[in-house]
DNA sequence: CAACTTTTGGCAACCGCTTGCCGTAGTTGC
DNA sequence: GCAACTACGGCAAGCGGTTGCCAAAAGTTG
């Protein structure tokens, strides 16, 4: 009672206060199936009464159990993350853990970098859109625990948002309003959904009889928007899909700059339905999917695979369900 | 050499290795005028041979530095903080720190018993927008090194936008358009800048001449946009400032839907020129700041406090220039 | 009721690094 | 040439928990 000199009690000082063993009162705390009830409960009054928190840095220590994830997207500042981060955030909380957020700026050896950096003192990672080759991906996978957003490699869990049925969805609305060409303006070479959305775009657009280009490829930023709009423009063709919002929204300032409209001159789709995309003008048609259960799973199936014993522990690669937005972006095909 | 079995060298590992005592090992890495520079060279060279790195955890317990900040905003979503996030994040980064990301909700409650859980690990806290008390929040730093954006407080370091000066360019700058009356539609009650916001408006429109009332309060939300609008439109005001871009953007919307106009029916301002406000129908008008720039110095002026000593630790109150940014959202006032 | 199993609490050895204190060797002053 | 310092390396005691192992207590069984 009278040592309470601004420090925050241990389990010692709850040891003694209960008269037990510090051992004794970790294992109430942290092991409760391994003392007895009375014991157990006894314990947490005088805990409570002291005010005792645990360290988690110490328990950390010989545990080897930091009840922390980190978090790494590509850019912290495009919106379509915020989706994901807060429901990373949300899960781990839920499930006693802190989140640390990390941005790798689109580049793989940030990304490398700073996992390297916090190998030790976190449970695992999330990792959404990395820019790391399947190689490193699979190196780092080998030393932690790693789950993927936005991205699949076979043995890691995974969660996606499904892009071969959003794909076909995007190219049979435009193909409905007319469109016979399409230009898709590329997002980065590293970025594994480049390819993935190229494939489904350009595979759907053979199935309805549609021709379909890929440009780039592209920065996902805004101002690489305006490039991809002159490209776009340039081509022929009279639809543009673009990597995702970002460049959309780009995009859509650039033609009208250009004096040209959409979707009159041009139709625009995007990827990602993030804020904003609903009061560009004109209104953006994109794709959308439920980002926030996408952070939130794959916090969870990363703190799942540390209960599962290595055999069970078949990674699994979830897809949801994406959703086509209509807006004013797309709109009938020019007459020829 | 033979006992490297997956596990991570430790300072021992590189002192058996070097023939030296762990102590110097650990002095040599972390205190390096302690040792020669031989012994230094030697260590350092050990270490890189072996692959060493600290394990963050074990050199927290016994120094207690953990080199790791926590960053707290009021709203994850708000894209106003992706600015302060990225700032704080380089930062921090720079400084050789971990950042931990927290959403607080809204709700003074869960950014109590967020920091209260972080409490033990972190070496301070970056608060953006807190809804706490004045006096929590005082109470809060009693118990640890605290930083504040967004709000001042008399003895802790904080960085804010200048509002003084920016709702005077704002008055000026409606009253240039021949506005005779504003109505302010106030934030949250709980967030310091709402009354701060409202007595510059107030202040600076007594100066010009101008009629002003507050409205509300809101909820800072793109949803409580709407409610806003009708609000304003109802008051019979020629412009309305919004407590922030998210309200002022839902408040453009609802306009346009009531099938009144931007700015020709209603001005309509807004605070922190995010991300959209400038692609908004109309663009809006709005006050901004240099965002990164707040989190960079916040995270800064957090780790500076742990230097210096009781008495020369004089928290910093950093006040950065604010501007207005004009869009489409302002025009002249409708003629009575 | 003896023999045996299961609970339950305690002891002590870590986890990996920091740091106060000590002793030795080398340097400086007079 | 000797006392007084200073520089530098080592010893060992933590930091606050966790956990393997042991022994006493309690519960079972025939």
């Amino acid at each position: 009672m009278a040592r309470d000199e601004r420090k925050r009690p241990t389990i010692y000082d709850v040891a003694r206060e209960a008269e037990l063993a510090p051992s004794t009162v970790s294992r109430a705390l942290s092991n409760p199936g391994r003392v007895s009830s009375r014991t157990r409960e006894h314990v947490l009054a005088v805990a409570d009464r002291l005010g005792y928190q645990v360290n988690s840095l110490a328990s950390a220590l010989p545990s080897g159990r930091t009840h922390t994830v980190a978090l790494f997207v590509s850019d912290i500042t495009n919106p379509h993350f915020f989706g994901i981060i807060r429901g990373a955030e949300h899960q781990a909380r839920a499930a006693g853990c802190t989140l640390i957020l990390g941005d790798t700026e689109e580049s793989p050896e940030v990304e490398a970098r700073n996992i390297e950096r916090l190998g030790g003192s976190v449970d695992g990672f999330v990792v959404a859109a990395s820019r790391m080759t399947d190689e490193d991906i699979e190196e780092l996978a080998g030393k932690h625990s790693v789950a993927l957003i936005s991205r699949q490699l076979a043995g890691l869990p995974s969660v996606i948002v499904d892009h071969v049925d959003g794909t076909r969805e995007i190219v049979e609305h435009l193909s409905a309003l007319g469109h016979e060409s399409l230009v898709y303006l590329a997002g980065p070479r590293r970025a594994w959904l480049t390819d993935q959305r190229w494939r489904g775009l350009a595979q759907a657009a053979r199935q309805v009889g549609m021709s379909a280009r890929r440009l780039g490829p592209f920065q996902p930023t805004m101002r690489a928007g305006a490039n991809a709009a002159d490209v776009a423009l340039g081509s022929g063709a009279t639809a543009a899909v673009a990597h995702n919002d970002l460049m959309a929204i780009g995009m859509l300032r650039r033609v009208a700059e250009r004096g040209m409209r959409v979707p009159d001159d041009l139709s625009v789709v995007g990827f990602d339905d993030i804020f904003g995309s609903d009061f560009s003008s004109p209104a953006l048609t994109t794709l959308g999917g439920p980002f926030e259960e996408v952070g939130r799973l794959a916090v969870d199936s990363l703190l799942g695979m540390r209960e599962k014993s290595r055999e069970a522990r078949r990674a699994e690669q979830i897809v949801l369900p994406s959703h086509l937005v209509i807006r004013g972006s797309t709109g009938k095909a020019p007459a020829r």
